[in-house]
DNA sequence: ACTTGACTTAGAGTTAACTCTAATCAATAT
DNA sequence: ATATTGATTAGAGTTAACTCTAAGTCAAGT
């Protein structure tokens, strides 16, 4: 059981994200008896999905229906799998461009390198 | 050269996006006797360059320094290649973050398989 | 002469994803 | 007993990168 500042330091995100993901839905942390939150090891977990979707571009919209559909049970697993097929190709694609981006940018490096050198 | 509409169409950009990049200092396209934008195949070129590095999550304002750097001339040759390589090892990161999440979803997509079938 | 369509400008509005403010409260440290 | 620390809330503010609006000019087509 972790404070809101605890898991915030441990995922290295702010407090105030935190609080912005529950009013987005994303997390409901417990509450203590005096109110204050608390993220358990599976809240945690849960976040650390919630970060690795959101670095590969995922937008919020997007993990918010992925978290609705989990609350709504086993029947939408057919539909979170689709929606994470759908986030691996849209990863695939980008680092495609990527790609493409890297081999121009070792390109045109090469180009400045020779100006320089003389 | 092209109209900004024509431009526009080309780069699959809008005329607004290729105002906002003047006013930004991106691009300064010639004008016309009528006083309207025209744009050399130069500069579509410099414009298929400014959107890959935007494709690559490189922002405005390092792209902006960029092409300040080049409008300042020859001797900022070194400045611009090292603002390059270093999006180079931010793109080489970005693929890193993305293979490791693609490998995260095909683990769990498999998961899902599993339960799915049954 | 009139309409159409592409262009012009300054500046306002939008969207996503935070990020902060102000006012308050409860537990701990001196 | 007071001060500090870390939490709470609703709601306002910020930033990047567009995106649009209003009001207008101008050339070409019917």
């Amino acid at each position: 059981m972790h404070t809101i500042g605890e898991t915030a330091e441990l995922l290295g995100i702010s407090a105030h994200t935190l609080r912005y993901y529950e009013k987005e839905q994303i997390i409901i942390p417990l509450r203590d008896a005096g109110g204050d939150r608390r993220y358990t090891e599976s809240h945690i977990k849960w976040l650390q999905f919630v970060i690795k979707l959101k670095e590969t571009q995922m937008p919020i919209a997007s993990i918010k229906k992925y978290a609705s559909l989990f609350k709504e049970g086993d029947h939408t697993a057919a539909d979170r799998l689709n929606l994470l097929a759908e986030h691996q190709r849209s990863i695939r694609a980008q680092m495609q461009t990527l790609q493409d981006a890297d081999e121009m940018l070792t390109f045109k490096i090469a180009s400045y390198r020779t100006l320089t050198e003389v």
